[in-house]
RNA sequence: GCGGACGUGGCGGAACCGGUAGACGCACGAGACUUAAAAUCUUGCGGCCGCAAGGCCGUGCGGGUUCGACUCCCGCCGUCCGCACCA
């Protein structure tokens, strides 16, 4: 007997209002998300960036969570203990802002955004284990921090120097290099001016190496953030060469020292350029007014940055000159010039106009004129005559041609074609691709029986292929004055300077050390005191935490600490006089630096960490953000985990193994007849006959549809989640942001994708209850269910594992429709509800409420979120039969079905027996039978 | 300028290691149920030709390799992202 799904019977339509709560209270009753350290289950550690507590949550948040909470429960599932904490990164500008606009006090302001946000959060139902709640704002949690800035301090890992900063003018505070984008602050976006401050840095640069090299080591992360690292960090392999000043005024080094990555290049040399900040600049310029004036002028334009590509070359002869090195008898004369930077290599560069553009711009500018290093190795193509002798000689004697390539001293493209066709006629590539590079590697590799000669070709062709040859015209003593390789004349050169001890080998990084002090009071206080005697005084440990004062008031711009003399003025712990706390905070990305860390362990009293907890759990095996943390959070995480392995408070350097970064939530615009942006809330639209047009909900008026673009509040296209979960449920809510998009891209929020989703929850909840009372009697049916319901099983496991949530979806779907068919076809009850039940583990992870409720439909025991995941039967993903497409000349014409193990005999007979073949065959009989098995099958006629 | 990613129906996307291009969803069309609407169900849905069977074309463009190319190679075009006077 069939039924059909939807009429038969009345389900009620599920609640989604009615049963969130209920399974949110029944998994907190049951404590099923709090981790246990002890628990001898192996370790999972799955952790989203945690939110700056801002207000509300916006449905970036809830993609971020939601994809945290799939692998976060289904790891659970799968018999991992699994750690997935949640806290706030609740130090920060925007608090004092509001103290500023509001009155209110940012302590205040922040708790009761946390308030607010971590109820949001909890009616989203993540699995999540509050009771490792920290916020980085709570003297519990900063104290460590405070400790781990003295320890960091004791081994050398902290200096305090003067340092040129960027001052951010508007938040009237230092910004680290990290937060200067385009010359401006990365909040504010005000132009950033450069003062002279004693700063507190944390050594990052002492790291640079291995922070670079052990990237290569992570590879769970996304090469783009990777090479964003590496570039950041920025290693460049050089010469440090001393050009000695031929007089040099009272006061100044006798020399000028260099940076160059291309010391082959030393004898193009025609003028040397130094920063405009540059010591000898400033001694020059004590009495050279027009100087002062030049170098004030680069300073000025130095950040601006508008247009650096446009920007002219400028330079200012200081009329000293300086000897080259390798040289004597030659003179330089020695520019101040507004290209060169300070902060890079020794903020002097020498000018060589015949290989860089920029140089030869300046030297075009100022008349300096050019000398010339290198030159291509003059190209001669083969003349027809040349190239069929050669190709003659090879196949006669492969070694003939060696004398060709000697006498000729050229390889070019259809040289190398020649060895291609050669090559294969000698059948030594048999079926291999003969692809540039690659595959002349590989064959080299592969034929390593080849003999020595023709290696040699091969080799001599990708040497050509990656450096050109060059004649060098003007060669640096010891270098051969033909080179087949750049980087052999600049060995060349580095050990000419070297031997003559003018010049050492050099490794420069673009890295530099973390200012992290910042003049703002919601930060976490630098634990020093002042002291006029002994200088800046540790906070002894057992004082610890500095505390922030409570009563302060921002009716005055700048930081309230330094206004607070009461908090302010302390004995020195030393020396006992008078003196002053450090009135600057930590930059707040020394708060997110080591959270994660934190919460192996967050209830220690008397130290950041506990070893055993951090070295259990560490590394965080996935950790999901935005990519807008590429470089800053991921990079200072990395350097804190090393200075909290020296300090001895971890025992591993990497903080991330696994590092996902997902894409975002997008939404198209509104705009009115007056242009004022309309947010989607007020908007109805129509898709009659599939035009797509906006309605004002109030007035009727049509509304244009602008293009999609990232949630913003200034053009109104923001959803809000709190409305979503309200009107839809927060299960619809998760499984839209899943399903849509592969979670590394941008999704687009629509309400017609959402009412897809809502529609979802309303089918499977249908399915389920359907599937727990149907009387059907259709063993045919039950086959196809069973095979369908682990197909879909064995397919989400493997996505869920590489994160294609979005296939996940559609296998969820997929097996939704085929219990369907059976409940149709008549399945029977105990076969649909097997079906049914691994349908809602499935979905379990992505909507866990409405999994809990179809749970309970199917008269289960226990939780979902607490049953064990269900076991794949292997032999159900074989299929008996397969049916190929059959092929003729590479198009499809015709299906076979076969066993599926048949052998390729098999296969021939069955395809040259079927009619639809035979008929595209027209009598003719194919050459050639090619069996792919399980795959294809191709005729070739 | 340097580096990276991407380009497939009306839309989001799928297609494993080179083996039936368009899974799954959204939107849309036709139909059923209904007084009506919603919901639900059935069905169609890359383009062209055809009553149909079927055929031809089709993964940004142009070439190439292969029995076979969205996938590999060469050369273009376009979009997005990151870095950018880095010596």
């Amino acid at each position: 007997m069939t039924s059909t799904p939807s009429h038969d019977r009345a389900i009620e339509r599920y609640n989604a209002k009615d049963a969130e709560p209920r399974w949110q209270q029944a998994w907190d009753a049951a404590r099923l998300f709090e981790t246990r350290n002890d628990d001898p289950r192996p370790k999972y550690y799955v952790l989203e960036m945690f939110p700056y507590p801002s207000g509300r949550i916006h449905v970036g948040h809830v993609r971020n969570y939601a994809m945290g909470d799939v692998v976060a429960r289904y790891k659970r599932a799968r018999g991992f203990n699994v750690l997935h904490p949640m806290g706030w990164d609740a130090f920060g500008l925007p608090a004092e802002n509001a103290a500023m606009e509001r009155k209110v006090n940012p302590r205040e302001w922040t708790y009761a955004n946390i308030a607010t946000m971590k109820k949001q959060l909890q009616s989203m139902g993540l699995s999540l284990d509050w009771s490792r709640e920290i916020a980085t704002c709570d003297p519990d949690y900063y104290r460590h921090q405070q400790r781990l800035f003295l320890d960091f301090l004791d081994k050398g890992l902290v200096t305090r120097r003067t340092a040129k900063v960027n001052w951010d003018p508007v938040d009237h505070t230092v910004l680290a290099n990290e937060q200067v984008i385009d010359g401006r602050g990365w909040r504010s976006g005000a132009l950033v001016e450069q003062r002279e401050l004693t700063q507190w840095f944390f050594r990052i640069s002492d790291f640079a190496e291995d922070l670079l090299s052990a990237l290569d080591g992570l590879d769970r992360w996304p090469e783009k953030v990777r090479v964003m690292q590496k570039n950041w960090i920025g290693r460049s392999e050089g010469l440090e060469v001393r050009f000695s000043l031929t007089s040099a005024p009272a006061g100044v080094d006798d020399a000028v020292t260099v940076f160059t990555t291309r010391p082959d290049t030393l004898f193009g040399a025609r003028f040397l350029a130094i920063a405009a900040d540059h010591p000898l600049a400033a001694t020059l310029a004590a009495d050279r007014p027009d100087l002062q004036i030049f170098i004030e002028e680069c300073r000025r334009l130095g950040t601006a940055q508008a247009a650096i590509d446009t920007a002219e070359k400028l330079g200012f002869d200081t009329g000293l000159t300086v000897r080259h090195p390798l040289d004597a008898s030659w003179t330089l004369p020695v520019y101040v010039a507004n290209f060169v930077l300070m902060e890079y290599g020794t903020g002097a560069v020498f000018g060589c106009p015949a290989h860089d553009q920029r140089d030869l711009d300046f030297a075009i500018k100022y008349d300096l004129g050019v000398t010339e290093v290198y030159r291509p190795a003059p190209a001669q193509d083969p003349t027809p005559e040349i190239f069929e002798k050669l190709k003659e000689s090879f196949e006669k004697n492969p070694h003939v041609s060696l004398s060709y390539i000697d006498k000729y001293g050229y390889l070019n493209e259809d040289y190398i074609d020649f060895f291609r066709i050669t090559s294969r006629a000698f059948e030594i590539g048999g079926n291999e691709k003969y692809t540039t590079d690659n595959s002349l590697t590989k064959e080299i590799e592969e034929f390593g029986q080849l003999k020595e000669d023709f290696i040699r070709i091969l080799q001599k062709v990708k040497e050509h292929e990656r450096d050109g040859e060059f004649l060098y015209t003007n060669p640096i003593p010891g270098c051969p004055r033909y080179v087949t390789s750049i980087k052999e004349a600049i060995e060349a050169a580095i050990s000419e300077c070297e031997n003559r001890k003018v010049g050492k080998r050099k490794i420069q990084f673009r890295l530099r050390d973390w200012g992290v002090s910042r003049q703002r009071y919601w930060g976490c206080p630098i634990p020093i005191i002042h002291c006029d005697a002994c200088g800046p005084v540790p906070v002894p440990v057992a004082d610890l935490p500095v505390k922030l004062p409570d009563d302060v008031s921002f009716d005055v711009p700048g930081n309230p600490l330094e206004r607070d003399h009461a908090w302010r003025n302390v004995p020195c712990p030393r020396c006992g006089a008078a003196a002053r706390r450090e009135t600057d905070t930590m930059d707040t990305f020394v708060d997110s630096s080591w959270y994660y860390a934190r919460f192996t362990a967050p209830w220690l009293q008397d130290a950041p960490t506990d070893r055993g907890a951090v070295d259990h759990w560490l590394a965080v095996d996935q950790y999901i953000g935005g990519v807008e943390h590429a470089i800053l959070h991921l990079l200072y995480s990395r350097f804190f985990m090393r200075a909290m392995r020296e300090t001895g408070w971890s025992g591993v350097s990497e903080p991330f193994a696994g590092l996902f970064t997902q894409g975002m939530v997008v939404h198209e615009t509104y705009k009115d007849a007056a242009g004022a942006w309309v947010p989607p809330a007020e908007i109805r639209l129509d898709n009659e006959g599939g035009t797509r047009r906006a309605f004002h909900v109030g007035t009727g008026a049509e509304i244009a549809i602008g293009p999609i673009e990232k949630m913003s509040k200034s053009k109104k296209n923001v959803v809000d989640p709190d409305d979503i979960i309200a009107s839809y449920g927060a299960d619809t809510a998760r499984w839209f942001v899943l399903s849509d998009s592969p979670p590394e891209r941008d999704v687009i929020w629509t309400e017609e994708g959402v009412q897809g989703a809502a529609r979802f929850v309303q089918r499977i909840w249908r399915l389920v209850n359907l599937a727990a009372v149907t009387d059907g009697q259709t063993r045919a049916a039950d086959a196809p269910l069973r095979k369908a319901a682990h197909k879909a099983l064995a397919s989400v496991e493997e996505d869920v594992e590489r994160l294609r949530f979005n296939r996940c979806v559609a296998h969820v779907y997929t097996l939704a429709n085929a219990l369907d068919e059976a409940l149709r076809t008549g399945a029977t009850r105990t076969i649909a509800g097997e079906a049914a039940g691994i349908l809602v583990q499935l979905i379990a992870p992505m909507m866990p409420h409405l999994a809990e409720e179809c749970w309970q439909a199917l008269g289960r025991d226990g939780l979902v979120a607490d049953a064990p995941w269900p076991q794949v039967e292997r032999a159900l993903l074989v299929e008996d039969e397969i049916t190929l497409p059959v092929q003729i000349n590479g198009r499809k014409r015709a299906d076979v079905t076969v066993p599926s193990g048949a052998d390729k005999a098999v296969v021939e007979a069955a395809v040259l027996a079927d009619e639809a073949v035979l008929r595209a065959l027209e009598g003719r009989s194919p050459k050639k039978v090619i069996v792919v098995p399980g795959r294809i099958v191709n005729l070739v006629v």
